[in-house]
DNA sequence: TACTATACGGAGGACCCCGCCACTTAGCAA
DNA sequence: TTGCTAAGTGGCGGGGTCCTCCGTATAGTA
């Protein structure tokens, strides 16, 4: 198969660059059709390039979400398993809280259409990405035994969303956060 | 001012037990325009008993909002304040986790438009009916201090949400609910 | 330069939300 | 019982989105 023409590759950046800038502005229903417009381009080539919007969105948080996944290996070697779990549960909560559509994008694609790119679909990779960092907590004691990766980001996607219409969402995300991993009850005994 | 006309309370009655059918089917960003087709009225006459999207999803949750609330004041003269407080965040979790809409109605009122019923808006009746629990379990000691009543219902919206598209969102749910009130750290020492 | 697969844009259908307006009808009064 | 009137209704049109299909333009190659 020869590569793409390069035409298409600008129109893909292009429409990659206008789409961060509409979610961004508008959510993670944008209008595709606002996006091709502003991208000068015909609606039905959004398509061609982002076969549905999950797709589009899976795109413009690539790396974003490449760059959180590189944190938690990096917090790998970390001898204190409890704060390195705790940061990168920390980072990850303040990139859902903070950049928008993200945390959809997160719950939409664990019920995405069946049997498509399950493998490398955002939170498949931030779970993969995140999973040595809870073993290695777990075997610590740092951890509630019982407590799985998927979890975590669920209670992390959860927190985003709800605290989406918050005047300021990241330091609310980050306090209920906070209070998760703590616990609502004080310490008895 | 005169009371509503008879047709006029049929058909509200009507558009309300159609909407919630399909609210239940299709989730909270269902048809309108259906709803209005399978009641049998026009379209123009949903929007005239409820203004917004909103006021439709308020209306069709209100019985069950009203349930929680007396539930709330039911356990309030309970000894056990911390036993009392859990009862009433797991029956509020349930029926978000179960009904399939309603996390995303409490978590839209809180944002929605500005100075329009917030007083009596979803989520301000479950704020206000469960303050007193939270008040009397923080006096006992029996939860952290600092917490309030709109963090912990946060958390169930997000948790809510967030176990959505699980296979048994209401199990899941609960789980992540238990896990969130431990706290996801073991007892130290 | 000529050809062809690749990529494109726009038209058209289906659906939805929304506001407007002429018409129907429930409920009251004579 | 009969009329009257305002509350209530339904449908239409405008504007928007999503999505599919198809004729056309063009990048890359021979």
């Amino acid at each position: 198969m020869p590569v793409q023409r390069a035409d298409a590759r600008r129109n893909y950046a292009r429409l990659l660059a206008v789409a961060e800038q509409e979610i961004a502005a508008h959510g993670a229903d944008a209008s595709l059709e606002q996006i091709a417009r502003l991208a000068g381009v015909g609606s039905a080539t959004v398509r061609r390039h982002f076969p549905s919007r999950h797709a589009l969105l899976e795109a413009v948080f690539r790396e974003r979400i490449e760059t959180l996944c590189a944190h938690a290996r990096n917090l790998g070697g970390r001898a204190d398993t409890r704060a390195a779990l705790l940061e990168w549960l920390s980072a990850v909560t303040a990139s859902a809280a903070t950049i928008r559509g993200l945390a959809i994008a997160l719950i939409r694609d664990c019920a995405a259409d069946p049997a498509e790119a399950h493998e490398h679909c955002a939170s498949a990779q931030l779970t993969e990405a995140g999973e040595p960092l809870v073993r290695r907590a777990t075997d610590d004691g740092a951890l509630t035994p019982g407590v799985t990766i998927t979890d975590l980001i669920m209670l992390i996607t959860g927190i985003a969303l709800a605290t989406e219409h918050h005047p300021d969402p990241a330091t609310e995300a980050d306090r209920l956060l906070a209070l998760t991993v703590v616990g609502v009850s004080p310490r008895q005994r």
